[in-house]
DNA sequence: CTCCTTTCGGAAACCGCTTAACTATGCTTA
DNA sequence: TAAGCATAGTTAAGCGGTTTCCGAAAGGAG
């Protein structure tokens, strides 16, 4: 068995309360002792047992990260990636660990039997972590997570709007603006857009912003032109079709995420449009696989490791009593401009 | 604060080893005791802590997933997702949670101060878990991940031998052979091969089944065909610039993974090179947005998921002392022909 | 040379839970 | 009717740390 702390002790010949100074640096205690202490450490190889310490302090030094997902696809976004590497960055730092909570319905046939929430309440209250990272997503079934989290640092990426708890978010308003701008100074006037779940109010932000930009050029707003699939390549790809039958085709689209807008170009292509000759695309994201993509996707960039920094970090301000920078973390939006726009033939 | 079994005890009259038994269903307590005590665990929303569970039991219901990285890529690998949902899928099966514990070196400069084995050993001291997934990488250094790793149930991902410990892996070797014949069958003879770090030996296996396809084939094995990358779309788009310098160009490129084979497929379009007219490429793993691809990427499918559940499963079986399926699970490959490889001009 | 601080280290309680050992019933069984 | 045995529930001892409280030794002041 791994040794503990008394093997430590008895090692170094002093009581157990020693070597706890020792470990956490706590004043009044001799060079000599100090020393002592921390040979017959390295000696042993001890490392604390984190159950022992969770018990007596209020810290655990796990973080849970609750990922809830309606879809395969959420989980696997390489967006959500980026987060988890800017929040993983942070931890390190901290000798902080992660504790994956996937917030998953479990489904009964096409009922949700449980909800999104009740994983999500049992890992918070099982008080295995310190502090929550909790990342939008429509599987909560609306915007505001579980309120339990309330009884614990709490921090959202993604949610706009939570109820007084912190938030990290993007510019979506803005970002969607640009592209629909550079979209509409390519002399786009039919655009379709690309759209998911309602409950996620980042979608609503970017349609707002899209909106806006219409507004702004006189160019009016048709649903029809509003298409919905569910972040994946596939649905993006079947999304398409409406437009496609549409009796006055859209001669751009705007996909509120890369992957969709990557299946978007397939179907065009295969309805024998070209990329963007015929139709320009527009994605949200900028997903590294976007630069690599034929032909290079024109996206809305969100700067996703520093938003999923920014998240820890007001994460482990809240934990350690810090004043919050602020309750709501704003990061702007780029639209980053390739090949897959163009002028109207 | 929390309600603690004690809470539970005094608001259903009893002792708090009574309320300890009805929550682990232990035999001999009546019905109406059983009632009382579920009623108020109810009542209370009582969550055992983990932290005191895992003190007395041996268990602390995690399991580490241990994902050494020295790229950022790696660590976005799409692939490695799907490794992740399958691990997830069965730990949600059995209450147990996911500790991620990326090892990675620090860096100080350009030296690594810190051997990657080093976060990895703490995350599997300090007891944290009850058992550990590695997945393989060149990170340690070496195929085999740390010693430490023997006093606790270890599974491997992606090794092809781990010293008489568990392992999980695709079969490379025929899944690189079958790729290899594909491309010999359609006329290539000269095949230029993209792989990355040689420590990963399911690199080598490939390798292996290259060669082997080829021999089979009397057609001569050519270095010089051979690039490295790191795994990323940007290295394998620059793994193709010494290839294309090749006085006898190859006519074919077989790259390790599909990331890697997008990248090499833009800087082949940047040559002036059409895919697969001029120049067929195979990429390695099928990862969802191979599909996708434009060319959509032929390529040789890794059942990613199902690797994952056997891992997982293999874990479980070991840290509950069953006897492990197997020591070694080797799962199958299969080559996914698509529209990225071609009949030789 | 006392007396008072300061510094250093130990004893012991406690965190929340599990479990072995034990007690107290009520029923069988001989 | 006494012994034997399930059954039901309690007591108390840890698990491995942290932390409060205390005492001892050493140093400084009067």
């Amino acid at each position: 068995m791994a040794a503990t702390i008394y093997d430590v002790a008895k090692r170094a010949g002093v009581s157990t309360a020693t070597v706890s100074k020792v470990l956490s640096n706590t004043p009044y205690v001799s060079e000599a002792t100090r020393a002592k202490v921390l040979a017959a450490v390295a000696e042993l190889g001890y490392v604390p047992s984190l159950a022992a310490r969770g018990l007596t302090k209020a810290r655990t030094y796990l973080l849970a990260l609750v990922i809830p997902y309606t879809s395969d696809y959420l989980y696997s976004d390489p967006h959500l990636l980026e987060l988890f590497r800017g929040i993983e960055q942070e931890t390190r730092a901290r000798e902080y660990q992660i504790l994956l909570s996937t917030a998953d319905r479990k489904m009964a046939g096409a009922h949700a039997v449980e909800s999104a929430a009740e994983p999500y309440q049992r890992a918070v209250r099982s008080q295995y972590a310190d502090g929550v990272i909790v990342v939008a997503s429509s599987a909560f079934g609306s915007e505001t997570p579980p309120p339990l989290a309330q009884q614990l640092p709490t921090v959202g990426i993604g949610y706009h709007a939570l109820g007084g708890r912190h938030t990290v978010h993007s510019d979506d308003r803005s970002g969607a603006a640009a592209a629909t701008r550079h979209l509409l100074a390519l002399g786009h006037r039919r655009i379709g857009v690309i759209t998911a779940v309602p409950q996620i109010t980042a979608l609503l932000r970017r349609l707002e912003g899209h909106r806006q930009a219409l507004a702004e050029a006189g160019v009016p707003w048709d649903p029809a032109l509003m298409v919905w699939g569910d972040f994946s390549d596939a649905s993006g790809y079947r999304a398409v079709e409406p437009l496609l039958a549409l009796p006055h085709r859209p001669t751009a689209i705007f996909s509120f995420n890369d992957r969709m807008a990557m299946g978007a170009t397939k179907r065009l292509r295969e309805a024998g449009l070209r990329v963007p000759e015929d139709v320009s695309v527009v994605g949200f994201d900028d997903i590294p696989a976007a630069a690599f993509f034929d032909p290079p996707l024109t996206t809305v960039r969100q700067p996703a490791r520093e938003m999923g920094v920014a998240a820890a970090r007001l994460l482990f301000d809240l934990i350690e009593g810090r004043p919050a920078e602020a309750e709501e973390i704003v990061l702007p939006t780029e639209l980053v401009v390739r090949s897959s726009t163009g002028r109207l033939a």
